[in-house]
DNA sequence: CTAGGGTTAG
């Protein structure tokens, strides 16, 4: 992992005291044009604009144009708009730049107001305008402001360039109307490859599978682009082995097609298939990573995604804003902080454009890592935000406990005009059920279907079990399972056992362990959960039988497993493993831990124990669980001030809960845990979930 | 025209 740091220095090619140069004032503009053509600071884009203005550029569109497109390329749009207002008379060019900037960097509502000031001032639009502008209402789907330009153009008479009846039928296709666009397809006299190819990938887009299939076998101009459509076709509606066929029988391929096919594999999750095809094609691309780093990532196999992105920064491919999107969550999954927070400066180091996906799963990698106070950081900071990137923020405060400031990222969307959806609804609940405000579900409860008109999802009324049981309303919890409209899942009934647990009421717990042993009987956390509230209870006959029953279906308990990640190396514990490296350290360091706690009052809490085994040995089990492992391995390899952050793959159990305490008091260390549910923050004797979990 | 990306209940 050490390796990650070996990133290549990137130094900007146009420093700004090189504009100083005494070139002649015809040598400049050719030298100006051509810098304009890479992305720039926000500085840099400040000194060329003077630049321009001082030398009277302003009258030649070609140069001032470049500079808008320039903004965009260096994703300073918000830059162009300033500079565009000023202009009291912009030329075609300076609209079709913006138009250009504003679609290409994914603001399709800001190119069409673009668009929409041109019909206003009566500005005649070009064949170059009318194509980019027609993107920006495909992707929004705004059939409406399609059918009046459609109409535009057969006015003006650009309806005879096959490029601008291209682009209306990919409009219709992509506003669901692939009739609309055939009719303006038949009637077209010098059909291009890209025409019929737009045709065929506009079947597709609508589902018409059979119908591109058709047009694919009558086209008399296939390329590698129409083979490549067609593969791709039969990869996302999950026809694999046809899509291989074509593939294998294409005339020739190009790093597309390889990459498409390679996607096809990693969709369906076949890695090593994705992988195979990945080593044999001839050349590789930024994409090419991709595909295989997200496949590794969907199929959780964290590590390798990693190791993949490793490999990445020792070839000849430099890593772009998706490549860090698809590392960045194997980072929160593992928990890896540091990794993380280098990523991040990797980012800036390497001008990767930081956009709302980077910014989303930055926040959420910094919650799942354990530092709130970093992803409010990238909150903050992000230029571009949406309800994706709130939810996000949402959901790590809810995660940390951190209720009311969740509210407030809330109220911020609401003055924002992020719209809401119902996952936003989720964070909100959560952040209730963590800290108890039952009310305060309930009211966003109602107010998800009396104001925002959602429909409450089986999720919800998980959280709503949650809440209630958590607070104790046992009986309200269950009566909600009652009346819920869906059948409940096991994730419902779950949230009602862990409610018992907390409480202790065995009686219900029996009764909701009986769907859940009926909804999945192969789970092992449900067996562990119901056994934990026999032992509490004193019931420890019922907690031996239970443990009999796991055996005689052959359930299989889980392996609790504990990372923690010490110099950008994530080291996995799993309960009583012997696999590290410095084993026999940990285990000593252990020992005198127990040792000494012992001395200080500690007391193993043996009910947390579910094996069928005496005294003695129920204590050796407890000792080597995992996250022991791990705190241990963390006091010895890390300064007396690092925080100790501990991954958990399950529950935290009351014995660890009781140990992580007394070792955050009598050791004075920090430490943050993060359970498969939640954050548990160590601090002097306590934890921040006030043994609520 | 064709390949890659973010949040979600125990």
């Amino acid at each position: 992992m050490a390796c990650l740091l070996a990133a290549s220095p990137y130094t900007f090619p146009l420093q700004p005291h090189n504009l100083d140069s005494n070139s002649t004032e015809k040598s400049t503009e050719e030298w100006l044009f051509s810098s304009l053509k890479s992305p720039k600071t926000p500085t840099q884009l400040k000194t060329l604009h003077a630049h321009i203005i001082k030398t009277n550029f302003t009258q030649n569109d070609l140069v001032f144009g470049q500079l808008l497109l320039c903004c965009s390329i260096s994703n300073s749009m918000h830059y162009a708009s300033r500079i565009f207002a000023k202009i009291h008379h912009p030329k075609l060019f300076f609209y079709n730049a913006m138009v250009k900037g504003y679609s290409e960097t994914g603001a399709h509502q800001e190119a069409i107001q673009i668009y929409s000031l041109m019909r206003s001032r009566s500005v005649f639009c070009d064949s170059f305008t009318f194509p980019v502008v027609l993107r920006s209402i495909s992707s929004l789907g705004m059939i409406g402001v399609g059918e009046e330009l459609h109409g535009l153009v057969m006015k003006t008479g650009f309806d005879a360039r096959v490029i601008v009846q291209t682009a209306l039928i990919d409009m219709y296709c992509a506003c669901g109307l692939p009739n609309s666009a055939r009719l303006i397809f038949d009637r077209i006299p010098d059909r291009d490859v890209i025409c019929w190819n737009t045709m065929i990938a506009g079947y597709i887009k609508c589902g018409k599978f059979s119908k591109a299939r058709e047009l694919f076998e009558r086209s008399p101009v296939k390329n590698v682009s129409s083979w490549n459509t067609l593969v791709d076709m039969y990869c996302k509606c999950g026809d694999i082995e046809i899509a291989r066929q074509l593939f294998d029988e294409m005339p020739e391929k190009d790093i597309i097609s390889w990459n498409a096919m390679i996607s096809g594999y990693a969709k369906i999750g076949e890695c090593e298939a994705a992988r195979r095809l990945f080593e044999q094609m001839p050349k590789r691309n930024v994409v090419s990573w991709n595909v295989l780093i997200t496949c590794y990532v969907h199929k959780r196999q964290f590590s390798d995604a990693l190791e993949l992105f490793r490999m990445m920064q020792v070839s000849d491919v430099k890593p772009n804003e998706v490549t860090v999107v698809s590392v960045i969550p194997a980072c929160a999954h593992l928990g890896a902080l540091d990794l993380g927070q280098w990523i991040h400066a990797y980012i800036n180091r390497n001008r990767i454009k930081m956009d709302v996906y980077v910014n989303t799963s930055l926040i959420d990698m910094y919650g799942k890592c354990g530092s709130v106070e970093e992803a409010r950081g990238v909150f903050d900071n992000a230029k571009v935000k949406d309800t994706f990137l709130c939810n996000t923020m949402i959901e790590v405060l809810a995660m940390h406990g951190r209720a009311e400031e969740a509210f407030g990222i809330f109220m911020y969307m609401r003055s924002g005009g992020f719209k809401p959806n119902d996952v936003t609804f989720i964070g909100l609940l959560k952040a209730c059920s963590h800290v108890g405000m039952v009310d305060t579900g309930v009211k966003y409860f109602r107010m998800m279907k009396e104001e925002f008109g959602l429909t409450p999802k089986v999720e919800h009324f998980g959280c709503m079990v949650d809440l209630l049981g958590r607070a104790g309303h046992l009986q309200e919890a269950r009566e909600l399972i009652k009346n819920m409209p869906m059948e409940p899942t096991s994730i419902v009934w779950g949230a009602l056992l862990s409610a018992c647990r907390i409480h202790g009421n065995v009686k219900l717990a029996e009764e909701v362990a009986l769907h859940l042993l009926d909804l999945e009987p192969q789970s092992c956390g449900n067996y562990v959960l119901l056994s934990n509230i026999y032992s509490k209870a004193g019931r420890f006959d019922e907690a031996v039988e239970l443990r009999k029953m796991m055996k005689e279906k052959g359930v299989k308990k889980k392996p609790g497993c504990s990372s923690i990640e010490v110099n950008h190396v994530v080291n996995e514990f799993f309960a009583g493993d012997r696999a590290h490296p410095q084993c026999k350290e940990i285990y000593e360091q252990l020992e005198k831990m127990v040792k000494r706690l012992k001395a200080e009052g500690y007391v193993p809490c043996i009910t947390s124990a579910l094996h069928d085994v005496d005294m003695d040995e129920k204590e050796q089990t407890l000792v080597h669980h995992s996250e022991k492992l791990a705190v241990a391995f963390g006091l010895l390899s890390t300064d007396h001030r690092t925080p100790i952050r501990i991954v958990k793959n399950l529950r935290v159990c009351d014995d660890c809960h009781i140990f992580m305490k007394m070792v955050s008091k009598y050791y004075d260390r920090q430490m943050v845990v993060r359970d498969c549910s939640r954050f548990h923050h160590f601090s002097d004797g306590s934890c921040s979930c006030s043994d609520y979990w």
